[in-house]
DNA sequence: TCATTCAGGACCAAGCCAGTCCTGTTTTGG
DNA sequence: CCAAAACAGGACTGGCTTGGTCCTGAATGA
């Protein structure tokens, strides 16, 4: 597999879009601005707010800001905050020795090597890398018909999760 | 999730046995030494021979054998090989444009980097780092109860697929 | 000619993810 | 004081993917 939830993908939607405005936003008013739908952008950022990477204004005129500023927001927060700690493989190191031969097994240990390439590379790229920089408030799409904007589908609904490039 | 599939582990274990010997071996004896069940070890053999990772040599006294050095083999390949090409989301570069919003869509183009990290990492990394340095033909457990001997399980078969270190 | 071994699918069960919904709880504002 | 707004936290289900097995066919060597 190697390839990222579909809820990840949905919550760096989610946060660059926070990150275009630090007044409180509401869920529904993300979901009308990113197409993505609302029970969804709930169900994200109940999460990212459980990770601590927003933070969350209850009752009346409530809603979501960001906790810090993207480019304080490794890649890999986000990943980790949804799919869990980024371990590739369960014989990653400080995993419990489930391997029942771990004596036997001849790449004991050694997927570390490659599990801390990857979040190396991961802790390294912030959502500020992921923001178009010629993205400004002026080139969003105007709001006047939201239920008739495009949805958001990041990996398309009628073909497989993950593109096979090349 | 972001983890690998139980086949990638697999196919770790058996190239890595592979390279121990130069000699033609047959899937039932990698199977023996490994520990992996011998069905299992001829899917991932007949999916490394189709990626062209290893030879095989049909027939009675058949068997497979490395195209190349274990050194000579990231393990970028040997995940492509399984799970297909590496991308972690369908926004990735070379991918065709299947985002129904790709004008909205605030990273569109954006995962590229991330994607790109990510094979660096494994394109950096061979299996023959993945091969314990001290593991020399004299330390490999006699074969004399080779069906007595316990099987490798990459996740362990009782606990989740990927253990949640931290 | 026969046993051995790889080639290439088809197939099924199990597990996980995505997405929705429902019921609280908190806060604002009239 | 009440009602509406908005988040909190689960439970639940349908669909998809993966894992693992098995079966038939082709090639090779004795």
């Amino acid at each position: 597999m190697l390839k990222l939830s579909k809820l990840t993908d949905y919550a760096v939607v989610v946060l660059v879009r926070l990150g275009d405005d630090f007044a409180l936003q509401t869920s529904g008013g993300i979901a009308a601005a990113t197409g993505v739908p609302e029970p969804t952008v709930a169900k994200v950022l109940k999460i990212m707010t459980t990770a601590g990477l927003v933070c969350s204004q209850r009752g009346a005129r409530g809603g979501y800001r960001l906790a810090k500023p993207l480019s304080a927001i490794p890649v890999a927060d986000v990943i980790t905050a949804i799919d869990g700690p980024i371990a590739l493989t369960a014989c990653v190191e400080h995993s419990p020795a489930i391997c029942d031969s771990s004596a036997l097994c001849p790449v004991k240990g050694r997927w570390d090597r490659v599990n801390s390439a990857i979040l190396d590379a991961l802790s390294g790229i912030s959502l500020a890398d992921m923001r178009p920089p010629e993205r400004d408030a002026l080139s969003v799409v105007p709001m006047t018909e939201a239920s008739a904007m495009p949805s958001y589908h990041p990996a398309g609904a009628s073909v497989s999760t993950t593109a096979f490039v090349e």
